[in-house]
DNA sequence: CGTATTTGACCCTG
DNA sequence: CAGGGTCAAATACG
């Protein structure tokens, strides 16, 4: 299974590093040019900066896949019996985290847009009911805890964590366990709750209006922080199923960034640009559009929301929704070679 | 009025 | 016992 793992991340990192260089040689250039502009090196290293950040992350994924892969290969040989205890029936809350336990199983590391106006993940095309907020020690930002609005209606079980990175700006989403629902326009069936479009879209609307202000700005001290940003053009993988075979997996939506704004806002409140022309696009589709090779900075500079970042790819990357640690082990370096 | 969000309390895990 | 995840009553919203 392991085989081409390594393949797959060696690519990403050439791919993430080789557009750091030229995205830096970009910069060199702007710099040495009588006209250049503060806003394009200023996007320049932010694009560079989010190169370096993929591919410190796709490291860090690499080594902790390595690390747990006999982990893992247990887990697909003895499905269940995650928690011993809690056999019994006794209360429904006790098979709730029974559950919990199970899921925290499949990690995947994806690049996703998010910033004002955003409705977190970009192409995240399923019904997301907040159930929670949580704050979490050591972070700025409380943790938002999601399930799919038709956990009642379907049985889905799918969930997902949404926490704001205290540094980055980023936005991180770990999603757990997998979709059951029936989404989209074939929801009718069986569905009492997501028959129309038009309510589906209610729904969607009040989740961006409740990410958003879990995110980013729904407290003053956060405004100065919110305003003035632009969403960083970003990418994300498909989160595609034939590399999760079970429906515990968990997705680890890590990091996309704001760029500062070319916009200046003259209100003391978060007004978002308007969603992006890829707003109703998939992550897929995003990704399709990328190619293979290094957008070019004029690509970049002309369209504020395209995509900047690594063409699509799927990894089955066994990441935890924790920060980088600097003291990484660096041997995987030898992906470089 | 139905549905979604908020938020304090509860429960489990390490 | 602390921290994290979930529940569920209260509240908000359309």
């Amino acid at each position: 299974m392991g085989t081409g793992i390594g393949c797959e991340h060696k690519n990403l990192m050439n791919i993430e590093l080789k557009q750091g260089q030229e995205l830096a040689n970009q910069l060199k250039e702007q710099l040495c040019s009588p006209k250049r502009s503060k806003e394009t090196c200023e996007i320049l290293v932010a694009t560079i900066l989010s190169s370096f950040e993929k591919s410190l992350s796709i490291l860090k994924s690499s080594a902790l896949k390595l690390q747990d892969d006999s982990m893992l290969n247990s887990l697909h040989s003895s499905p269940g019996d995650a928690s011993p205890r809690s056999e019994m029936p006794d209360e429904p809350r006790k098979n709730v985290f029974k559950k919990r336990k199970a899921m925290t199983q499949w990690s995947e590391q994806v690049q996703v847009p998010f910033g004002p106006g955003i409705e977190g993940p970009v192409g995240d095309e399923y019904s997301w009911r907040k159930y929670g907020q949580k704050n979490i020690l050591g972070a700025t930002f409380p943790r938002a805890y999601y399930r799919c609005t038709y956990r009642n209606s379907q049985g889905c079980l799918a969930t997902k964590q949404v926490q704001r990175s205290d540094e980055s700006l980023s936005l991180q989403v770990i999603y757990k366990g997998r979709h059951t629902c029936k989404k989209g326009s074939e929801s009718s069936a069986g569905s009492a709750s997501c028959g129309n479009q038009e309510k589906r879209h209610k729904i969607q609307k009040q989740n961006v209006e409740n990410t958003i202000n879990f995110g980013t700005c729904d407290k003053t001290e956060e405004l100065g922080r919110c305003i003035q940003v632009e969403r960083m053009p970003s990418f994300s993988f498909p989160s595609t199923n034939h590399f999760c075979p079970e429906d515990t997996r968990e997705y680890s939506f890590i990091d996309s960034r704001y760029l500062p704004s070319l916009v200046n806002q003259e209100t003391s409140e978060c007004s978002y640009p308007s969603l992006s022309p890829y707003h109703n696009m998939n992550n897929f589709e995003i990704g399709q559009n990328l190619g293979s090779s290094v957008s070019s900075l004029a690509e970049i500079l002309s369209t504020p929301n395209s995509v900047t970042n690594s063409p699509v790819c799927n990894f089955d990357l066994l990441i935890d929704p924790v920060d980088f640690d600097p003291n990484f082990p660096l041997d995987i370096l030898e992906f470089f070679s």
